[in-house]
DNA sequence: TGCTGTGAAAGGCTTCACAGCG
DNA sequence: CGCTGTGAAGCCTTTCACAGCA
């Protein structure tokens, strides 16, 4: 599923703290305990048990002690992690510790809520740049900046130190918005657009589409639905934490 | 990863064409083998090979044969599929051909978007209503619609026939309204709230966290970062698909 | 001959269960 | 004694390679 390989870095062997191998599952749920830690952190907690912080992040304890053991030994046996401690070392390993600069391509409906998003700004990232190639958009503010027309991405991402580029264009010109970003030096990108789009190596690419999410609720609504028309189902006990899919 | 079981209905052999018991992993495929065919079929392919349809939908052909080939035998050894055949197949599979009708809840900065997105609405869903607990929100026109107050909800759900509710309140307010659509009747949500929720057995979750999405950019960012200062790699060569993740 | 459908092999992820440390 | 860290087992997914049908 990575676009490069995963071995160890080939030749390095000890010397710098080898950049650890994650397997993509455990990175995944990373941002997810992070966001966990952090709640635990405004409650005031110092230490939380792994039953603990698993709940907190929907996942079970045995999954994420073994995601955690991947990043070496924090924990303390018998008493828990150290929050803070844990906090650091996902955010060096996320590499948030630099608020990364992003440029937002597409400023319609989607791209509008995004560059108003907050989530973004409190959590590891700046919105340093919005383009569109609508001669209608270009130049109107938003937030604290201004749109500027898609030939300016180039001069941009250097200017600005861009690494990631999200997509909120329509379908039909992503492909072309990404061949610019990844022209313009851009190493990834966040896809919204509902399309595949074709990158060199070396260029990461992660999709969100919001109806593809609605149709696997529709698959699982019509499951239920030719499950329930059967008697013998429906024992639903209220309180558990449930989920499905991904 | 799903919450009931997925064993083909017990005590079901035969009669009525027992649901098939796909795989997680298809399922998550099966809107963009969709997506791709919709494409296929409007530029007018009446057949594909799963090879060419595989790479219109970003996978290889070895996974995209043996996804169709849970649903059944729809293709044609040494010709391809059919694509109108296969349409029908999986819109009847993910249950779209009865057009979904999805509460929305929270018209925030994302919820206006999601509102708007026309995306839905072409792809086998209607947003029947739009819900705020901000009395400032409530009575605004939005679209077609007008944003009416949280606790008209369960009214809403009888009466439109809502079975998808879409959560895009702030974290906050997210287990509170999650509490009140599942108390209405809704059995699947989508949460864009960075939260885990919390619902009954028989009740689908799925989260989209648009931050932690660029979390996991960030991380390959981090990783080709102290990987390049290393000599060795960069061998890219363009045009190839690549993605990262799930 | 060309392409689908599918057993079998390989790989990755999750869960279990407990050794071992604090 | 409690809780982490981890080998081992089991399960799921992907990939391979080819039998078999049109």
């Amino acid at each position: 599923m990575s676009q490069q390989r995963h071995g160890s870095t080939p030749g390095n062997t000890g010397a710098v703290p080898a950049f650890p191998d994650l397997p993509e599952a455990t990175i995944a749920r990373l941002p997810e305990y992070l966001r966990a830690l952090h709640n635990l952190a405004e409650s005031g907690s110092e230490t939380v048990s792994s039953e603990g912080l698993a709940a907190a992040a929907g996942v079970n304890s045995a999954k994420l002690r073994k995601d955690l053991s991947h990043l070496g030994s924090y924990g303390t046996r018998g008493v828990g992690y150290d929050v803070a401690l844990l906090v650091d070392q996902i955010e060096y390993i996320l590499g948030l510790d630099q608020r990364r600069a992003v440029a937002l391509v597409g400023v319609g409906n989607l791209g509008h809520a995004l560059a108003g998003y907050d989530g973004f700004a409190s959590r590891g990232f700046r919105i340093v740049a919005l383009f569109d190639s609508d001669a209608e958009q270009v130049g109107k503010p938003l937030g604290d900046l201004t749109v500027r027309h898609i030939d300016e991405l180039g001069m941009a991402v250097v200017e600005e130190g861009i690494t990631i580029g999200v997509i909120a264009t329509p379908a039909g010109a992503a492909q072309a918005v990404a061949d610019d970003l990844v022209a313009a030096g851009v190493t990834s990108i966040l896809n919204f657009a509902p399309c595949v789009l074709s990158v060199p190596a070396g260029v990461d690419v992660r999709k969100v589409d919001l109806a593809i999410e609605l149709q696997i609720l529709s698959f699982h609504e019509h499951r239920k639905a030719s499950l329930t028309a059967i008697p013998g189902g429906r024992s639903a006990q209220p309180g558990n934490q449930e989920a499905v899919g991904s």
